[in-house]
Parts: C-alpha cells; structure tokens; sequence
DNA sequence: CGCGATTTTGAGAGCCGTCAAGATACGTGG
DNA sequence: CCACGTATCTTGACGGCTCTCAAAATCGCG
C-alpha cells in the first residue's frame, strides 16, 4: 500500500479536476481525507478492461484522464453500451456497493484513473459525511444520464438517436474542458455508436451520413465539429442545459 | 408538522416493511431517526402522479404499498417507462439531489407512501451513515435495474424483451410477498408494456400472444401467472438470480 | 506494400410501426 | 337491469424502417 502511494504521480493537491470550473472546491478536511482514501493511481491503454462483467473489483476509480466506456453483454455476445466515463467520473460504485459488477468497463484511450480500497468506502461516511453525500449525487446523476439513455433508444429514431448521442457526448465533454473551437476529439468506431443506440453497424453508418448531410455537424478523422447547435438539437428533440456544478472524489 | 405526525396511521415500529425478511433490519438507532425522520404518509389512487415531470417535489418518498412507474416524456408525446416502484423503493431521490426531477411518477394502484422532506436528507448523513449508505445502495441498484432495461431495450428481440419485462416483475414482486402459487396481480395495461419496452402497443400485444402460445405464462384479468419459469427464463436470455437482502429507509 | 480494422454502399428480407376496425370489458346513468 | 360510452384488447393489411448479407473502398500500421 505504502509502496503504491509513492508511486503516485499526482498529488491530490495539484489533481487535474481540480482546475475545472465545473467541479467543485474541497474544503480543508475533504482534501485531506482524500489523500488518504486514494490508494494510487492506474494508467491503461485504449481496449484495455478497467473491470470485467461478472467479476468483482476491490477497487473504486475515479477519472482522471481520459474516456472508457460501460456496457453490457448478451450470452449471445449483442452489446450494448451503457455510457461513457469522462473525467470526474466515478467508475465501480456498484461493485463496492454489492458484490459483483454485472457490466464492464473498458477504455477508449489512454487513462489514468485514481484508485481507491473499496473496503474504504464505508470510512468516507461515518467520517466525511459530505463527501457521502457528493457519491450519492453521483450516484444519482448516473441514473439521469441513464434515464435519458432509456428514453433515447426506446423511444427515439434512427437519426434523432445519433443526433442525441452526438450531442450527449459533445455536451459532457464540453463540461470538462475537452472542446475547443466546437471540436471535440472522439475516439469512437461506428460500431461504439451502433452499441450505444440500439441500431446495427450498418444503419447507423448511414443515419450517419444522412446526419452530416443536414449540415450541422462534421465528423472525421476522430474529430467531431458542432457547425449548427441549434439544428442538432431540434433533429434530436433536446434543449441545451448547461451543466450544474458538481461534486467528484 | 406535528399535526402530520398525528395523522400517521403506521408507526415506524410496525411498518409494514419490516416483516419482509428480504429487507435489512433496523437497530434501535436508526430506527429511532427514522421515526424523526419520517414526516407523514401520502395515500393516492391509480393514474394519480406522485412526482410531475419537469417540477420540483419537496418530498422523498418510500413506498409502503402499491405499484408505481417512473417514466419521461418526449415534446411530441412519446412516452418511456423506465421502471417501477415497488414496496421498499425509494422514491425522488433524484429531485433531492438535483433541484429538479426530470422524469414523472404514477401510481398504477392505490398507495400509501412514506413521505420524507427532503430538506432533512442532509441530517441523515450526518447523524446516521448507515443509513446513508443505505441510501446510496438503493440509488446503485436503481443503476443495475437500469442498466439491464437498457440492455433489454438496445439489444434484445421484442419476444424477448416481453419476456424479459415480465420475468423482472414477477421476480421483484416475489422478492417483497407479491406471488403466491407463481401468480402476481400486475394491474398493467399492454399500452405500460409497450412504453416499458420501446414496442408499438399493436406489436407488443402480438408479441404477448406468441408468447402466452408457448404455454410459460398465462395472463388474464389482471393475473400473470409463470407456468414454466424455465422455458420463460430461456426465452428472455436470462438467468435466475435471487434478490440479496437488501435495505430500506 | 500487405494486412486487419473500419467505413461505405447496395440489395433484399423481415421485423415492427401505423392505420383501421371490430371485439371485449367495465363503469355510469337511466 | 339495460343502454351507452370509454378504455382496453385483438386482429388484419400494408408500408417502411432497420436488419442481415455481401463486397468494395479507405484507413492505419508494421
């Protein structure tokens, strides 16, 4: 344990969250219970597995860098994609919190995540009470995000779903900083964005294009261009809210 | 306030919850902050909305009895259901972490709900982590029911995913006393399984009768009953897993 | 340059949605 | 008790959105 603390690179006091507008402040206390939650630090690479399904992780993440992306399987081998972690993101809440997992997770880039004993967790509530409460908001804030999801594949079609997918993800990274100029680098295969909406490979390739053609945004070479907001947000039936502040661990 | 607490007609001691052995008990403790914490009840009746979409309930609830769902809305109408809420359950969690609630609640039977102000959420994580613990479990399992509904939704043939819906109520039903003799009263209308499901009510509704041909399941009148729960579990692509103990508030 | 991964395109089938109408059930008022 | 209206369930016809199959084009990389 004491090994792995040295090998951290990245003092809690000068972690990256920490100058994002969007993320709110610690106090005192929080940032120095939080330097002795964190447990070290994991650098993977895109394909890599953070944590399988149906295995049981002793660990609790938290991004700092980088985009993974949850899932589910079917025996058959179907996927579908849950949702996407960016940075502030807290990874394996459900495995701390049960026994088991029952989704993965697995990077689309290189990452680096803070890693926390999940058989600390239980320390984080009977002693810093207001960061018990920043996991429930988290908690919670997943749900929406999923609710959302929900709606989207149930209810939505073909191009309003890769209107809404395309906006979901523009809209989060531009939260944590990851937009400059409207662009966005996102490190996704068609078959990613297939998996997340509930359609095959080859309708969402031209749901695709057929989104491109309207002109709002352009996407190539990993990079996507929002060029008309408003178009886009009217084909996928949304508003733009702009994010709340929001607590991270 | 006290005029509330004297219309409560169940105190916290003989809660109705408390006899089923698949909820977690309470010590004296937390048991006696509950009962601080528990501010009246709420009784309503089928189609009435317990949390309105878009508007700001200053209550948490828990319900007691009765069957609820939770759903969204799209501008046109479209409507997903994204789960129900079942005796046990925790409801509103997210308008008292959020300021808003972004989805609706409606009863499909007569309730009586537990009724919780949300502004004293924070007393609970002071004073009383266990339960707040609690609370983040609930939050997580919420994540997992979603997670497998969006699984079902995104990638599952509708055969299956009527099958899979059904399967999951009957499971949740039996794990708080619903089911006897493999029956459960499921006052659902096929118009709630298509929103559940993402199906056409037209399609959902021959979609059921294929399934009633295979002869695992039998309902009528407001009566599902499991004929044979393996072949059911087969079709859906699922397994049997039983229900952990699991808290309440 | 060659190979695997990814993207693109076309063709045809089929699952599922929409439209429409009839059947059944249920509650209400006469 | 019957008539009637509303909600729900059922069924058929038809269209189209989306899937699968297949192959070509492009890209990334050693």
């Amino acid at each position: 344990m004491s090994k792995k603390n040295a090998l951290q690179t990245v003092p809690c006091e000068s972690c990256p969250l920490r100058k994002l507008d969007t993320l709110r402040e610690f106090d005192e206390d929080e940032l120095a219970f939080v330097k002795t939650f964190k447990h070290g630090e994991l650098t993977i690479g895109p394909g890599a597995p953070i944590v399988m399904e149906e295995s049981n992780s002793p660990h609790l993440y938290t991004v700092l860098q980088g985009l993974a992306f949850r899932y589910k399987t079917l025996p058959d081998g179907r996927r579908q994609i849950l949702n996407y972690a960016m940075p502030g993101d807290l990874v394996g809440l459900q495995s701390s919190v049960f026994d088991a997992m029952n989704h993965g997770v697995e990077a689309l880039t290189d990452m680096l995540l803070c890693v926390f004993p999940r058989d600390r967790l239980w320390s984080l509530y009977t002693k810093r009470p207001s960061l018990a409460f920043d996991v429930t908001w988290l908690a919670a804030r997943e749900e929406q995000l999923l609710d959302e999801h929900l709606l989207t594949v149930g209810r939505r079609t073909a191009l309003e779903r890769v209107a809404f997918v395309i906006w979901h993800l523009y809209r989060r990274g531009r939260s944590v900083g990851l937009v400059t100029a409207n662009k966005i680098v996102l490190p996704l295969t068609q078959q990613h964005l297939a998996d997340t909406l509930g359609l095959s490979l080859v309708h969402t390739n031209k749901t695709l294009k057929k989104l491109r053609a309207t002109g709002c945004i352009a996407w190539a070479d990993r990079v996507l261009e929002i060029r008309d907001q408003d178009k886009l947000l009217e084909i996928a039936q949304m508003e733009d809210t702009e994010e709340a502040r929001r607590p991270f661990i």
